[in-house]
DNA sequence: CCAAAAGTGTTTGCTCTACACCCATGG
DNA sequence: CCATGGGTGTAGAGCAAACACTTTTGG
């Protein structure tokens, strides 16, 4: 074929993957085993296969790194510039990731002896590449997601309170929120539906809910003009 | 160095170039010149080169085939689906651009002698490759940015009456708008300011607004919790 | 019975929406 | 003086924000 009068690149997939731990959110970075930047914490990801989509191998990297199927995952944003990568020429698709805070991370997968860890977006590492770049456009965009859009729930179990949903809501966005009015709010949004459960612990049960498959779950932003 | 090992793909951008010409939304399309495809409208773009970043391919593609430089372009999406391009593994970086009504495009430039048209958005022909998968993508991207940022700003002259904002309001939206309360609101906003000229011609003169550099043109969407 | 977290309404202010008439200019 | 588009205010409804006490369970 004609193609190869074009330059060719390596395309790679890289995954910032999210999750609610210890009243924080965190991002799961895996630790470089070669060169360059060895030793250093990366945003987990690998190169595009041939014949392989980019949802695909975005897909693939994530289970390879945690084990898991078939959570929240959106492409992000394509970095390019030339340099960014000492070995050549890299062009790199960003993903992100939500993982439900009770989901079964399996940490160390057999096809990767990478070191893998959680860490709390305050308190990054400074890390191999423009990952810090790609890391800060992720979080605003996750935050930006999480004001119009139900996406929130992608970072819950399936069966949730209402006080643990308004956390979640608190620990991202950093800020307190009125439970009156939140409760309010998300039961009009009508997104959510109760089950027939409650969690015991610590004072009165709480009613346990769960996320509605059919809800449409986008808020519309008031237009700046009407 | 040690990236053969990877596969190489030809990496392309394209642009989605939007412009209001006679009361309606258009796109700028490229009859192709060469097979696949030959003959059929393609949105205009090109391969990215060795040394190039894709912001960079982008607006170069852009000025290679409008003559423009310095308008409103964004990437949008990446697409990498391995069969969209019957020649082999084609990875297209798509952008968009906003011009404005009264830009000059020099239609037929020195390096492409491909022949370019614009196209009512309500009546595209069917393109090559996924193009009209791209192109509605970038239509309903426009259309929601157009609703919580002042990006429609882009699409006029730098001088403008409050009629022919509400006007390219209207038409991207496609719905109308009351006159008093878009006014009262694009004004509160505090994104426009007057200017000391006006419009004259049919009917009673038009104050003359531009847009202000200095504004915050976004709208914090209505949370959906709270 | 005490500690802990769940659950529940009302009032006030603001924002959005609907709506109709006069004004300035050119021909 | 007429046709054309430009420019202006107000009242009513719906939404958002602030705010404190009672209920249910486990230990």
């Amino acid at each position: 074929m004609n193609l190869q009068k074009y330059p060719q690149m390596a395309l790679s997939v890289e995954i910032i993957i999210f999750a609610l731990h210890e009243q924080s959110l965190q991002v799961l970075l895996a630790q470089r085993t070669e060169n360059p930047y060895q030793g250093q914490w990366a945003i987990p990801g690998g190169f595009v296969q041939e014949d392989e989509s980019l949802d695909k191998a975005a897909s693939r990297e994530l289970s390879e790194k945690t084990g898991l199927e078939g959570v929240f995952l959106e492409q992000l944003y394509t970095f390019g510039e030339p340099q960014r990568d000492p070995r050549g020429r890299v062009v790199t698709v960003a993903y992100f990731a939500l993982v439900p805070a009770d989901a079964p991370i399996r940490e160390n997968n057999l096809s990767e002896a990478a070191h893998v860890a959680w860490f709390p977006v305050e308190r990054l590492p400074r890390l191999a590449f423009d990952h810090n770049d790609i890391l800060s456009y992720a979080l605003r965009r996750l935050r930006n997601k999480l004001e119009y859009t139900a996406v929130g729930f992608q970072l819950l179990p399936e069966y949730f309170t209402l006080s643990e949903i308004q956390r979640t809501y608190e620990i991202i966005l950093g800020v307190r929120l009125d439970k009156r009015n939140f409760r309010r709010r998300i039961l009009g949004a009508n997104i959510i539906e109760p089950t027939m459960y409650k969690r015991t612990g610590e004072g009165r049960p709480a009613q346990l809910y769960r996320f509605r498959l059919d809800a449409v779950a986008e808020v519309k932003a008031r237009r700046l003009f009407p």
